[in-house]
DNA sequence: CCTGTCCGTTACAATTTTGTCACCCCCTAA
DNA sequence: TTAGGGGGTGACAAAATTGTAACGGACAGG
């Protein structure tokens, strides 16, 4: 039963992680308020993996985040960073400073649950990350399940391939010869409406965010970052 | 288009891996009968991923890997090494040395495909392997697929989350609680039997290796490497 | 403005997937 | 050996997924 150490200044913050991961019923929770707490708990109990809040009291969320790298110890537990939103130059300097993921306030529930139980399945033997981010998009490979804006959307195989690889290049347009095999695996029947008709099914799911599918007239779709 | 670098002195080997190659329409191929040649071809290319032997005539096939591995232009090409069944030293060295994925001779196309195809998508901006291998098993997470022994099975979405699950942590025994939740996310029904159904579906796609899902009697099941 | 082509959309039917039930066998403990 | 609980298996019906056809609108070139 993995550990999770939640530190954050905030008192219902950390209440709404730790319920939304005791729910879960597969995790142990401890709390830590500041960062010198932080420290002393990630060295006393070597949690599976740490949630940890970037505004801190007394020692900011970087340099408790600095320390737990440079200790031998709590190098390899894994840090996911909580950052104020468009904060950007913070995310970088806590990915620089060895955070394994970050999430910006306001966050939802379910894409932190989403992304603890991957990184805690990344520290297991088969490493490798399962989820595919994307502006506000989760793709996660694992459960077959795609998060928009801390909304659960549930794909079926065929529309999760889709997507997959429309996502996996931004910007891209991927022919429609491209689509069909890699999806579907047809090699030349290029006839069909099949692809047109799980385009749909694909922008519909999506809901505001189906415009981000454009067409390529005549060549095939791309997704799209605006 | 990807352009694929085959390194091999056996020209049937090389005429093997092309043709599926080729066969794919989306990949240009070139050859190389021996290390000099390669590393020249490779320099000069500099193609998108190396399918390297390691017995090659004069400059064996690690030696051309670290050289490759040393140069500042083609140090990025991800290389496929084709090793001799069974000479583990050999493939140790290999990925010591950078390789970034190894395959047994005899291999199966199919196998060789997936590798490639996963390799080349890796060094995608969302990078990260798609693929778990476990013994002569290799779960594609991206096409949902599973290649067996060089046979490609398809599994439907439940059963592949169903088998990640158990493959992830082999020789772990995932309690029936555990597996209903992650799979099909019930969170108390206990009392059904369709987890026991999906596992005789699973069993039986996976034909003489169905016995390696073992049963834990009162608990769940495990993925057994043995 | 016209025209051919390509795409969006809806409806529908075939197919596949899925969960449940019933029955039986196996395992375990007494 | 027996009784009870748990799991294996096959059949089945409900539900979801999927591909196709048909119609109409949008777009580009003339």
């Amino acid at each position: 039963m993995p550990t999770i150490l939640i530190v954050d200044d905030e008192e219902d913050i950390r209440d709404l992680i730790s319920m939304n991961l005791l729910r879960e019923k597969d995790y142990t929770v401890i709390e830590a308020a500041d960062g010198l707490e932080a420290l002393a708990s990630a060295k006393a109990q070597s949690p599976d993996l740490i949630v940890l809040d970037l505004m801190l009291p007394g020692m900011d969320g970087l340099t408790v985040c600095k320390n737990l790298k440079e200790n031998a110890n709590t190098k390899a537990i894994p840090v996911i960073m909580l950052t104020a939103k468009g904060r950007l130059e913070e995310r970088i300097g806590g990915l620089e400073i060895g955070a394994d993921d970050y999430l910006a306030k306001p966050f939802s529930p379910k894409e932190l649950m989403l992304r603890i139980r991957n990184l805690i399945r990344r520290s297991n033997p088969n490493q490798g990350s399962d989820v595919i981010g994307m502006g506000p998009f989760s793709l996660d490979k694992s459960a077959l399940k795609l998060v928009l804006e801390g909304e659960e959307i549930d794909l079926t195989s065929t529309e999760f391939k889709l997507l997959l690889c429309l996502i996996e290049s931004p910007g891209v347009t991927q022919e429609r010869a491209t689509l069909l095999k890699r999806v579907w695996g047809y090699s030349d029947m290029i006839q069909t409406r099949t692809l047109d008709t799980h385009i749909k099914r694909l922008r519909e799911k999506l809901g505001d965010f189906g415009p981000m599918i454009e067409t390529s007239r005549g060549i095939g779709y791309r997704f799209c970052e605006s």
